[in-house]
DNA sequence: ATGTCGATACTTTATCGA
């Protein structure tokens, strides 16, 4: 099939932001610079009701919002109009913890699935948590299976808690035996990928050293010891339409930050 | 160097999660 050109492009982005309500200017701040069509937003660590909605429908965004008590929460900003929001990642009812928020987001005749997508730490690899993350992936797996057989545009973008390859680690033997990093999170990994999705970041670069996570402790930033685990993953249909993603580094020196930088990718619609 | 943050319950500080 040809594919045509309707002149749009649709800028979608992902930021685990560790608490929307500390970082409320931050994020106003970044949507004012980076300008996203749609902005993909993890660990808001608020109910829904807490959620700052107003502020971002002021700087012109429409709000879907799956939060929780204390922890974990996603949200999607898009200047776009949203349709058909699902909070749910099907395969197992009894998940109470507020990781995953879909919804279609519509640009003139053009319609994109968009997930944000906040996946299990796993640490400690010795208790339940690690266990968890893994069936937690396999469920991502399973519906990522299911949308690429309805064959549209979709982009699955968040904080997965994955470090691909050594290349996107400081030092790689240091994180060995992290839940980040072990064998089977990485096999994991590639197994979803191994389904069709692009890696918007590693279709545009193969460049190391390409962080989106530095830690608060120990100098991290300052001495770059970071980690790539901020990801858009791209159906084959998006993919076809990707023309550039980076990474905004920048915000990390900025005062109050996220210990996570924005990530993104532009489509040609 | 267990070195930093943020949320919460209940404190004038501790616990958990990351």
């Amino acid at each position: 099939m040809a594919i045509t050109d309707s002149g749009l492009n649709m800028k979608i982005a992902t930021w685990n932001v560790n608490s929307i309500k500390v970082r409320t200017q931050n994020v106003l701040e970044w949507l004012g610079q980076a300008q996203p069509d749609v902005a993909c937003l993890q660990e808001i660590k608020t109910v829904d009701e807490g959620f700052p909605r107003e502020a971002f429908e002021e700087a012109g965004y429409n709000v879907a919002v799956h939060g929780q008590k204390s922890y974990n929460g996603v949200a999607i900003l898009s200047k776009l109009a949203i349709e058909d929001v699902s909070a749910r990642l099907p395969g197992d009812d009894d998940d109470e913890q507020a990781r995953y928020l879909e919804v279609t987001v519509t640009a003139g005749e053009r319609a994109v699935r968009v997930a944000s997508i906040y996946l299990p730490n796993g640490n400690p690899v010795d208790s339940e948590k690690y266990p968890y993350k893994l069936r937690w992936m396999e469920r991502l797996r399973t519906h990522a299976a299911q949308l690429l057989d309805e064959e549209d545009m979709f982009v699955l973008a968040g904080d997965y808690n994955v470090i691909p390859e050594p290349e996107d680690v400081h030092n790689p033997q240091g994180w060995s035996d992290d839940a980040l990093f072990l064998p089977q999170t990485r096999a994991s990994y590639r197994s979803l990928l191994g389904l069709g999705l692009t890696d918007a970041l590693r279709a545009c670069t193969r460049e190391p050293a390409q962080y989106t996570f530095w830690d608060y402790q120990a100098g991290a930033w300052q001495k770059n010891h970071g980690i790539r685990i901020d990801h858009l993953l791209l159906s084959p249909q998006a993919a076809d339409r990707l023309t550039g993603s980076g990474i905004d580094s920048e915000v990390r020196a900025w005062e109050k930050p996220s210990d996570h930088v924005p990530v993104w990718a532009e489509l040609a619609l």
